[in-house]
RNA sequence: GCCGAAGUGGCGGAAUUGGUAGACGCGCUGGAUUCAAAAUCCAGUGAUGGCAACAUCGUGCGGGUUCGAGCCCCGCCUUCGGUACCA
């Protein structure tokens, strides 16, 4: 039996003495706290404000598992923590409630997302609820819920209306731009654009049609449709953005993932990179989370060189380089495949060669290519270019290991000082020529070291790496050869999906050009659709609609927008779900401001969290949020892993398959072996090394599937069916998933939440384990029993509680809200442990000792605090109206101190001094203690080290 | 490879600033209670040696700094997460 001490049996159970009853007290507290709306809040200006927000879920068909809960638990404890202590706290919760489970089982079944998507919601809510939290659902948001992606679709046109002026640093009205363009032309306009925007006078602008100025802004705009290359999965019908991709197969569902140009809405949030980049240290989150971040900006500062061709000195290779300073190295130069200019420096003789390198490098999967990484291959173009510095011919290779879609998709090729340069020359036959004095064995290995001084480097030998820098890049910009530039890694996100259960983008197409829909035509509805699937022709499904078009007339764009749209800005919904007429009021966004604490998991790291922040920095240029980063402090919490348990199927047997306890296959190859998962509540001892399955396992393994209906069982001398056991993620295919649900009915919520706390700090992932459990249980009922009389009453006594049992007070006081503070709620759960103990063993029943002690377990065990509190005949609720005890010093104050006493360092015996002891006196006292005479003996003391209130230490020799 | 986090009893973990390593809980052992079991209560529980007092060893490994290191420094190993031809 998995769960050994289970309320039920408890319940069972026929004494006098009134027992903890988990199930009862909670039903009854949560139908009041429902009644009196206790967790409902509004701006309140005589307050100061908290916002504890925690990552809203997509609701998916399974349901909660064990594992979502844990920084709701967290953030939930913390909320109330600072509601008891004077905060006007903001918690709320919704659902990021579009997403592809439920357009792929539309699909399927024909069901309306939305009607699956609104029951699987329902689920959520219902599960929630049983864990006793704090959310204020008035404040409730959906973001499949037209009246709040209304907002996303305004974010969406406010985003096309602007661009970024690198003079003012920020988003400014697309308006401002066409004024300048009118005026000037683009020559004096300092903004983020295309690489390939065009230069215009004024009058080249003026003398533009409609149709040519609207495709020109788009060069501009911060979000915009462009043809580009994107991962493209054909198994899920649609683009994912890079974030979704996971070695080159889907994030979600794991399929193959190719490279495809099609025409796509883009965010431009490279124009914030700097932004997003020096943003982050100014915000609490995780390290390592924000050097996520900042390797998937990726900023490098180098140069941007020009290389002439050998053939017309007017065209120049562009490259961006991080070590300009290697310059004279160069011995190659290398394109990437899909470089624009292969075609053209491909010389006849080398045409062949060529365009078979460029098909097979096309056709390699992304899979492919990393999996041969080491590999060297590429092909000469016939071509060459000169090198600006010294002017030698520099013949052009194309090479895949060049992206396309990184830097300008060409590279300056430096073998000594690069690794990849320096395989490709090995290969090649290509020149590895020293540059540094300080290079060594560059015959075989590249050295990228920058110390040392120039050789064979024309102007700059003898210079040091920080002189040769500035001299060459100077000399480059004066020849309008380069200049110094800064790279990002960083692209911009591919906004549109090829799906359905999507916002729809509020824009259509006219002669090719798209346009906005007007603003008071918002929200522009999902339309409605037979299936769910692309149209015949290719379109994405929103094609299928029937009569959908704008002013009857023009095409709708009809893909919709990524998973990412809503999330990057429903925090602030909350502060105002219900507004019509903005995302939320002025008002509301000057009381609440922006998050101060934000709970979720760390695979949200470049997804979610960048792009939120993308949006606010952009919402923020155009005054429409108060602070330039939305979430102060980020804590990510760990994973709960769940168990796989796996049973050894002989893959050579048939009729009948033959299963074989793990501990009796020794002997054989892995090989003939297949891993069938099995149900985790048909395993003894699941998640340990000795699990196994009984006879009564291995029936209802049968009974589950029916296909292994006579199989033979093959267990060890016990009758034992030993199972292999591993963590993994919880999942309804690994059958391991455990539903809080089970948990609460057999324990109480308030038992669920503290042991998901007691597992350890919050940060952590580890594996769920129900062993363990029992000891919170204990611990509650033990509390409870601490306020109950011999009738099983509430009942306190009025005495006035004695130092002892202040100081017991005192001490979990100080313990829990410091460690509340550091976010530590599995030190807390021990204190509260260690309070209860004492309190029981000096027979505590008295008032002013145990009513402080339900309040400080209020945020950890709402519902025990609750019923405790109201039985002593309090009015309200303890989460509204309680008072958070205050700790007194005083109470902690010792009279004496046990010092532990150290020889050299190791501790041989303690002594007690009073608390006011000078540490001269101790000094003086400690070697004539008793109990280390005999480590002094024939020993001459060399030193006396005395920390106060801390320990003492004599150095002896 | 690079970046980040972490390695502590049989297990989850604690040790907040360099100051009694192993709090708290699980498990285990013994006892009380019971016809018996479960539950409950009490006691013990890092390893080794010893009847015991006690001693020696002990926080992934090897060095170092310090009166004193789980914590700081140097060099490794392992695990997990991220990233991957980024010029």
């Amino acid at each position: 039996m998995p769960f050994v001490c289970s309320y039920f049996q408890i319940q069972n159970r026929t004494l006098s003495r009134m027992e903890y009853k988990p199930g009862a007290i909670e039903a009854k507290i949560k139908a009041f706290w429902d009644k009196e709306q206790i967790y409902r809040v509004e701006a309140d200006e005589d307050k100061p404000k908290y916002y504890v927000l925690d990552m809203f879920p997509y609701p998916s068909g399974s349901g909660l598992h064990v594992g979502h809960p844990l920084g709701y638990i967290a953030s939930d404890i913390y909320a109330r923590y600072k509601r008891l202590t004077g905060y006007n706290v903001l918690h709320p919760m919704g659902y990021d409630a579009f997403g592809l489970p439920a357009e792929q089982y539309a699909i399927q079944t024909g069901v309306h997302p939305a009607k699956s998507t609104a029951e699987n919601i329902k689920r959520y809510r219902e599960q929630l609820d049983n864990i006793g939290f704090s959310f204020d659902w008035s404040r409730e948001v959906q973001t499949c819920d037209p009246a709040f992606y209304k907002w996303t679709q305004w974010i969406f046109m406010q985003l096309f209306n602007h661009y970024y002026d690198k003079d003012a640093d920020k988003a400014l009205p697309i308006d401002a731009l066409t004024a300048k363009l009118a005026m000037e032309g683009n020559r004096g306009v300092n903004a983020v654009c295309d690489e390939e925007t065009p230069a215009i006078s004024a009058a080249d602008w003026n003398g533009m049609s409609e149709k040519e100025q609207q495709l020109f802004l788009l060069h501009y705009r911060l979000t915009f449709p462009e043809e580009s290359y994107v991962n493209w999965c054909p198994a899920m019908g649609t683009v994912l953005s890079n974030d979704e991709v996971k070695d080159g197969v889907s994030e979600r569902g794991g399929y193959p993932v190719e490279r495809k140009l099609m025409k796509q809405w883009s965010m431009r949030i490279t124009a914030y990179a700097d932004r997003l980049l020096y943003g982050l240290d100014h915000i609490d989150w995780p390290e390592s989370l924000k050097e996520q971040q900042r390797n998937w900006i990726g900023r490098s500062q180098g140069a941007s060189v020009k290389f002439p061709l050998a053939q017309d000195e007017n065209r120049k290779i562009e490259v961006f380089t991080t070590r300009v300073d290697t310059i004279y190295g160069v011995s190659f130069m290398v394109l990437a495949p899909e470089h624009d200019w292969v075609a053209e420096l491909t010389t006849p003789e080398q045409e062949e060669e060529v365009s078979q390198y460029v098909k097979w490098a096309g056709s390699r999967s992304e899979v492919e290519r990393m999996a041969e990484v080491k590999q060297v291959t590429g092909a000469f173009t016939g071509s060459y270019c000169i090198n600006p510095v010294n002017g030698e011919k520099v013949p052009i290779y194309i090479a895949d290991y060049v992206l396309a879609g990184y830097g300008t998709g060409a590279v300056m090729a430096v073998p000594s000082g690069d690794q990849r340069d320096w395989s490709f020359a090995s290969h090649f036959g290509l020149p590895i020529i020293p540059i540094l004095d300080a290079q060594q064995d560059i015959g075989q290995q590249a050295d990228a070291t920058k110390d040392g001084r120039y050789i064979n480097s024309g102007m700059i030998n003898g210079l040091t790496y920080a002189e040769a820098v500035p001299k060459l890049i100077g000399w480059l910009e004066e020849k309008g050869l380069g200049r110094g530039k800064i790279q990002y890694r960083l692209r911009n996100a591919v906004f549109s999906r090829q799906r359905y259960w999507g916002e729809p983008v509020p824009a259509y197409w006219k002669d090719g050009v798209p346009y906005l829909i007007e603003e008071s035509e918002l929200p522009l509805l999902l339309p409605k659709v037979d299936k769910y699937l692309p149209t015949e022709t290719g379109e994405p499904p929103l094609g299928r609609a029937t009569d959908w078009k704008y002013k009857g007339e023009y095409e709708y764009e009809l893909s919709t927008m990524p998973g990412w749209a809503g999330s990057s800005w429903y925090f602030y919904r909350y502060m105002d779900p219900g507004n019509e007429e903005a995302f939320a009021s002025g008002e509301a966004l000057k009381y609440w401001k922006s998050v101060d604490l934000y709970m979720g998991g760390s695979e949200h790291a470049v997804g979610h969290l960048l792009y939120s922040r993308f949006w606010n920095h952009f919402l923020f240029d155009l005054g429409l949020v108060p602070e330039r980063e939305y979430a102060k402090k980020l804590i990510n919490q760990g994973m709960i892993q769940g168990v796989i348990e796996s049973i050894y199927l002989d893959k050579n047997s048939t009729a009948p398959r033959r299963f074989v306890s793990a501990d009796r296959i020794g002997h054989y190859p892995d090989a003939d072996w297949a891993m069938i998962p099995v149900h985790v509540d048909f395993v003894t001892d699941y998640g340990k090394a000795e699990s196994y399955l009984n006879a009564e396992g291995i029936q209802q393994f049968l009974s589950w599937r029916a296909e292994y209906q006579g199989a033979e069982f093959v267990t060890n001398d016990q009758g034992q069916l030993v199972t292999h056991s591993e963590v993994g993620k919880m999942s309804k295919s690994k059958f391991n998933v455990i539903n809080p649900d089970d948990v609460v009915a057999k324990y109480g919520a308030d038992c669920f939440r503290m042991y998901e706390m007691f597992l350890g700090p919050i940060e952590q992932s580890k594996p769920w384990d129900i062993q363990g459990i029992d000891g919170v249980f204990k611990f509650l009922r033990r509390f409870y029993e601490l306020f109950t009389d011999e009738h099983g009453q509430i009942s306190l006594s009025t005495e006035p509680p004695t130092k002892e049992e202040y100081k017991v007070l005192h001490q979990a006081i100080q313990k829990v809200r410091q460690d509340v503070e550091r976010f530590s709620f599995n030190t807390c759960v021990s204190a509260f442990m260690i309070a209860a103990n004492e309190l029981r063993k000096l027979k505590c029943n008295k008032r002013g000792i145990l009513e402080p002690m339900a309040v400080l377990l209020a945020p950890f065990a709402p519902f025990l605090a609750e019923e405790i509190w109201q039985s002593l005949g309090n009015a309200g609720s303890v989460h509204r109206d309680g008072q958070y005890p205050e700790l007194d010093e005083s109470y902690l104050k010792e009279d004496s101190i046990d010092y532990p006493i150290a020889i050299n360092g190791k501790t041989r015996a303690t002594a007690s001094f009073p608390a006011d002891a000078e540490k001269a006196a101790i000094e003086k006292a400690a070697p004539e203690l008793e109990a280390i005479q005999k480590w002094l003996e024939g020993k001459t003391i060399r030193k006396v080290i005395v920390v106060p209130k801390r320990m003492i230490n004599i150095v002896v020799g």
